[in-house]
DNA sequence: AATAAAATTTAGATTAGTCTAAATATCGAT
DNA sequence: ATCGATATTTAGACTAATCTAAATTTTATT
């Protein structure tokens, strides 16, 4: 009946992989994206493609099914619902709770994660800024533009981070750029796009290559 | 490193069936609770053995180390923290909490269970009544007498269970008997124990079996 | 079009967890 | 103390997921 704990990995990485090209995932990209084995991606590959959830032709790469695909966006919903709630209800940071959810978006309950959503007030964008899928799979999008794009002068409020990476959060935990604050542009270096920026009252530096992956909506 | 799910359940149903006699637990006594066979418990014993979680002599039994014992309150704290959680804020009713906090208690991050004990407000019961063991694995204890011991007149409030069966817990739902909620005993018969009981401004009747196994704070 | 490099699949082995059937040990009578 | 029933362990096999090494296909380049 239900898909295992590992199948459910596969579905979600060859949803994340299609999106770029629109085409066909490779074995090596999964391969890669799982930290596994070409070997043991092209095992998968065959068997989530007898169970139709993946069309799948030796050498040139897989796709999603409709139904691999529902499951897939499934998954990306409760992922996001309980980054959320461990954010917003728990009191955890952006940069610890990706972790979490991984294992928790495995939890199998309709009643669950449509209480949770609830809970939530139906969230639309989860503490990266990325939109929740709602319960038929459909996505919300909302202006946003990168940090760097912003001139001196202007103002905006933070919603969400291009890169998710751990680190990356982190830095922007102790410069105090979560989400929800909001942030003026004081000055930008002509030559490098470095950042002056204030928040919070305070006034901090920011280089470009981090302004590129800080999403803001303009206030 | 980590243990396994299936590990983890292992310690946990010799934590359960090491309650009663306190002495060694039988292969097909876990056998039964996995509902697995002795076989297969015999291999987990022999390998928990080796991880010095457990205690095991073959044809004698097994009873958990204090390594053993650590961890299985440990998934009971988790179990019955999660159990609150889908109560008291998702608004779970008792019967459902059980199979989706199977699931949940599995989830690795110490920092995420002492996060939603927090949040919860450290609470010292589950929805059944049972007891959370504290981040050091000690229990509370409080008064409580069966709903059975009750005499005519006096009167109290539903803290739990004994049972906690799925089909009893519904059928507690239905006549209104969840926890929190005040009980007065109208009559009580004489010959087989049946009650007549007033909650919530009804009269209801409740057999002596089931008196037997909720049980009441008196007020 | 031929060939070298890269990508992918296949072959064969390994580990965790499970099962059935057979062997062995323990327990409860007589 | 012996015998039969019951409990437990062992032997051998199976599935899911993984790996390494070898074989095959695709691709890119001459
Ligand atoms: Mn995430
Ligand atoms: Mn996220
Ligand atoms: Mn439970
Ligand atoms: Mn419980």
């Amino acid at each position: 009946m239900g898909l295992s704990y590992v199948e459910e990995n596969y579905l979600k990485a060859i949803l994340k992989l299609s999106g770029a090209p629109e085409g066909l995932v490779s074995t090596n990209a999964i391969a890669a994206r799982l930290s596994t084995t070409a070997a043991s991606v092209t095992d998968m590959l065959k068997k989530l493609s007898e169970k139709d959830l993946i069309h799948y032709t030796r050498y040139k790469g897989a796709a999603l099914t409709p139904e691999g695909q529902r499951i897939a966006t499934g998954l990306v919903r409760k992922h996001r619902l309980w980054e959320v709630f461990l954010v917003e209800s728990l009191g955890m940071t952006w940069d610890e709770v990706h972790d979490i959810a991984e294992q928790l978006e495995h939890i199998q309950s309709d009643r669950l994660i449509e209480s949770l959503d609830a809970f939530l007030g139906h969230p639309k964008f989860d503490p990266h800024g990325d939109p929740i899928p709602n319960a038929e799979g459909k996505y919300s999008v909302r202006a946003q533009v990168p940090l760097s794009s912003l001139t001196e002068g202007q103002e905006g409020t933070v919603i969400g981070v291009r890169e998710d990476e751990t680190a990356f959060l982190r830095h922007l935990n102790e410069k105090g750029l979560t989400p929800g604050r909001t942030v003026r542009v004081l000055t930008k270096d002509t030559y490098d796009n470095t950042l002056r920026l204030l928040t919070d009252g305070r006034e901090l530096n920011l280089s470009g290559k981090a302004a590129k992956n800080i999403m803001i909506k303009i206030s």
